[in-house]
DNA sequence: CGATGACATTGACTTAAATCAAGATTTAGA
DNA sequence: TCTAAATCTTGATTTAAGTCAATGTCATCG
């Protein structure tokens, strides 16, 4: 929480961030250079769509969330980045307007990149852009997949899926603890809180799930892959 | 059509395609060399869900779609890809199994590009990194426009967000035509083909158009822009 | 040229999910 | 701790879109 120390660990912070795996110490030095420090409190907007190009994100410690909003005021969460991930890498090469919004869901400390400084390192690291390819190959298959799960499934069928996602991500068998609100789920399956809360009533009818706040238990586990049918995938 | 004036004019081909855009000729040269030629006629299946991974592709000439289907069978289209373009970016790098089908919407040229050769190529060339980089990018984007559009807004605002996006493509004012069935826009607007006929019809009868087969005149471009509530993004 | 099959439209009906509205519960503040 | 605010749940109703089924249109090729 101290701001000198913090600084003394970045270097630290950075080298354990999955983008910039396997690079040369010297190079995480120069990026540790061009790296600025943001913090956010929770509930904070950190960009909104048609925003200039301000970078491109690493979350060192917090939760944001990329979501698209309808005119009539509906949410639409596209993705919920967690320490270690990044965001903001698109309007890096488009070079356009941000085309979506961020929002932290808790105190969140980011390292921001500016635009023309991140591109002159991608440039001179073939490794860097490397890894960069295959972090977006990823949220290119995620997106692919969200896709799937918003035209291809009913809603009972969406929330399953992400109950095994979450299950395997939490390396659980039985239970698992949902890591956004309720509200905040229903806006990432693309549905609105009542609806959620509906289907977490039925759900709980068939006895395929217990519900006890954030806690879900999966009493059938079976049952609620047969329900989502397998397609997960929801990182 | 003949094959080998075709390999004669690989090069020229290659050097037209924005993926390697800005390439010195010695590369292109390179890239020649370990494209594949591919040919296929319409309705041909590229690659399925599931398939390992042949590599990246190019399109020199045709038309091919990627898509999902859902365990009931419905069809959800992701991308139509056109000359110049390329698709399968992402397995290159993720190195997993092929996450949607590809099939071709027309007698279709191609350029297969193994991933081992294709890998060893973006590591060589920082440029090369950065077009893919760009295009991967662009192609976030419009995931995240497509995301937006099925779940926020309803079926005849998503179509009125493609015809503008057509009449831009086109650069057209007021009168668009098809470039795929009506069947085949219906699934990549996330819906079924009757439910398209429908406000079709219910379009026409609001005079904010004129269907005339695959030809769509724009009686009232405003009242369209208003009814999209401007989104488009479609690419 | 007429017939087969793909593509498209229309109608009657069903259904999943959104909306509107009221309470209940939890959380956090003063 | 008590209140206020946010979050969540439940109920009644509406609505957009899917399903099922029939019919219509068009292109093609045998």
């Amino acid at each position: 929480m101290d701001a000198k120390e913090d600084m003394d660990n970045v270097l630290n912070l950075i080298s354990a961030i999955p983008l910039f795996n396997g690079l040369p110490a010297e190079q995480l030095d120069a990026i540790r250079h061009i790296a600025v420090e943001k913090r956010f409190n929770k509930g904070q907007t950190i960009f909104s769509e048609g925003d200039k190009t301000t970078g491109f994100f690493v979350i060192v410690d917090g939760r944001v969330k990329i979501y698209k909003v309808s005119s009539e005021g509906k949410e639409q969460i596209l993705h919920i980045f967690e320490a270690g991930q990044s965001f903001g890498e698109v309007t890096v090469f488009t070079g356009q307007q941000m085309p979506a919004n961020a929002q932290t869901l808790a105190k969140t400390h980011l390292l921001l990149f500016a635009r023309s400084a991140f591109v002159e390192l991608v440039t001179s690291n073939t490794s860097l852009a490397l890894n960069l390819l295959a972090i977006m190959s990823k949220k290119l298959r995620q997106f692919a997949a969200q896709i799937e799960n918003l035209s291809l499934k009913e809603i009972p069928a969406r929330l399953a899926s992400y109950l095994i996602y979450l299950s395997e991500e939490q390396g659980t068998e039985d239970a698992v603890v949902l890591n956004v609100s309720k509200g905040q789920l229903a806006s990432l399956l693309g549905t609105i809180p009542e609806t959620l809360s509906r289907i977490f009533a039925k759900l709980s009818a068939q006895n395929l799930i217990r519900v006890e706040g954030p806690k879900i238990t999966l009493l059938d586990r079976g049952g609620i892959e047969n329900l989502a049918e397998y397609t997960k995938d929801f990182g």
